[in-house]
RNA sequence: GGUGCGGUAGCCAAGUGGUAAGGCCAGGGUCUGCAAAACCCUUAUUCGUCGGUUCGAUCCCGACCCGCACCUCCA
């Protein structure tokens, strides 16, 4: 089966190939740095994450731009506040975010994009639209022209048709001709920041940075947008008005959404207490791959119930995955191949494959990798599995990590180099074997207390960090 | 009210018209100088409720109940 996308345009699962059948050219919308990215935003970075990898795992290549929104009525509230500029506010925290999605082992896109490196192209595209007479000027700032756009409504399945002006109009959206036309320019306050145009003193409105942006770098019309589900409306359906409006062609062949994430049950939120950052979490003992393995092994559809009980699985659910990998590379077995691992491999690595084509069902792939995990211990255990085994399984779990990118830990940085323990360790079975147990019990405790924790097995101790 | 999503074991969660993947927890084992770690086994006659279609439905249809999100800034 072919890889193939649910696409909010369509509301159904459709198959998906780059236009070009090369290159996926692909947008998301990304932070607005006024804040530290929560446990929320993270969730659609990593689900953009698991999304390119996936594309490029099946061969294709990748051209992804995410945008930086530094300039946005939050932040200029900030700024004012603190009586800086819009810069001192955004710089450092645009720093934390590549930060955060670095220890998330999110890749970075091809490229990254500030909102006001773009004016002009934003102002290029607004003098586009008003050439077509799909613009006004109220109160001079100028605004989008919905009534001009037939399909208005076509990705959030809206009808907006019943709706005139006047009808349903708040009292203070006077100054719009319909109540769901939107600014695409606000004219200069006093006070704020505004950049000098041909189209005014001003500053842009929210949607037009992502437009322009989009298809500057990637064209007219995009392989694949992507963003977090409430972003449908009213952002892209106002995306798609601006640059459809313009072009005339369509912006995004496929619209991909990221559910939200729900802390204990219930929208997170700062006064509940249940706000997190991924600062927060790693400041109370979690790694950074235990959070990503947590946000991606729920299906991106799915609304994700975040709680610590499930940050912990996540964390045993990586123990699961990186102790099978330690006994393949470990163990001693047998020569020869055992044809029914093989079998249970080749599997295996179809299922996930399949699993991941199929709207990167992340949940069944992984089952298939686990099943596959405990059939082999079994076997191994039995004394079944060969020598001539170890490079199938070895294989799935590479491909697994492709993906989710858990298997390596991330190293304390006061932990012990890889030499160091292994000294440390032939000490300690030195001791024991002398029947020195009091010096072996403290050699081991002090390596317990760098994170290094022995197994002795039949074989001999191996170790592992936790 | 409109739009969309969902209700599967203690928790997370996959899934199919033919009788319930997987992870965590819990209980029981194996191993071991003691441990730890690791590994194994067991754990839903049942898939929100009530009808219908069918030889057969958790999966298809209808009604209903419940939860959530968006419709205003929001990943």
């Amino acid at each position: 089966m072919s890889l193939r996308f649910y696409n909010t345009l369509t509301q159904q699962v459709d198959d998906f190939v780059p236009a070009d059948g090369k290159t996926v050219r692909m947008y998301v919308c990304g932070p607005t740095v006024y804040n530290f990215a929560h446990i929320g935003n993270l969730r659609t970075f990593t689900f953009q994450d698991i999304l390119r990898r996936w594309i490029r795992a099946r061969g294709f290549e990748t051209l992804h731009v995410m945008n930086i929104t530094d300039v946005d009525d939050k932040i200029i509230r900030s700024a004012m506040q603190q009586n800086v500029t819009l810069e001192a506010v955004t710089r450092p925290f645009e720093t934390a975010f590549l930060e955060d999605i670095a220890s998330l082992r999110i890749q970075r896109p091809e490229k990254l994009v500030r909102a006001t490196e773009h004016i002009p192209e934003m102002v290029s595209l607004i003098e586009g639209l008003a050439a077509k007479g799909m613009t006004y000027e109220s109160d001079g700032s100028i605004y989008y022209r919905i009534s001009k756009f037939p399909d208005y409504g076509k990705l959030s399945h809206n009808d907006f048709g019943g709706m005139i002006a006047g009808a349903r109009v708040d009292v203070d959206e006077y100054d719009k001709e319909n109540a769901r036309d939107f600014v695409l320019w606000k004219q200069k306050k006093e006070g704020e920041p505004s950049w000098p145009t041909s189209i005014g003193d001003g500053r842009p409105g929210w949607h037009i940075e992502c437009s322009a942006m989009a298809m500057k770098y990637l064209g007219e019309t995009l392989d694949i947008h992507a963003g977090g589900i409430d972003l449908t409306f009213p952002h892209h359906e106002n995306e798609i008005a601006q640059s459809e409006g313009v072009t005339g062609k369509p912006f995004a062949r496929f619209w991909i959404h990221a559910e939200h994430l729900a802390v204990d049950g219930g929208k997170m939120s700062k006064s509940l207490g249940n706000f997190y950052t991924l600062r927060d979490l790693v400041g109370i003992g979690h790694t950074p791959e235990a959070v990503r393995y947590l946000l991606a092994a729920v299906p991106y559809r799915n609304k994700l119930n975040f709680t610590m009980d499930g940050l912990k699985a996540a964390a045993l659910s990586i123990e699961r995955l990186r102790n099978f990998e330690l006994r393949l590379k470990t163990d001693r077995f047998a020569e020869g191949v055992n044809d029914d691992i093989a079998k249970r491999a080749a599997d295996a690595f179809a299922q996930f494959e399949a699993a991941m084509d199929d709207d990167l069902n992340t949940a069944n792939a992984l089952g298939a990798v686990f099943e596959f995990v405990r059939e082999t211990n079994t076997i191994m255990d039995a004394g079944g599995f060969k020598a001539g085994n170890v490079d199938a399984a070895m294989k799935l779990l590479a491909r697994m990590d492709v993906v989710f990118d858990v298997l390596k830990p991330t190293l304390a940085e006061d932990s012990l180099e890889d030499s160091a323990v292994d000294e440390l360790v032939a000490a300690r079975n030195a001791a024991k074997k002398a029947r020195n147990f009091a010096l072996a019990d403290s050699l081991r405790a002090e390596l317990l207390d760098k994170g290094i924790v022995l197994e002795d097995t039949k074989e001999g101790t191996r170790w592992k960090r936790k």
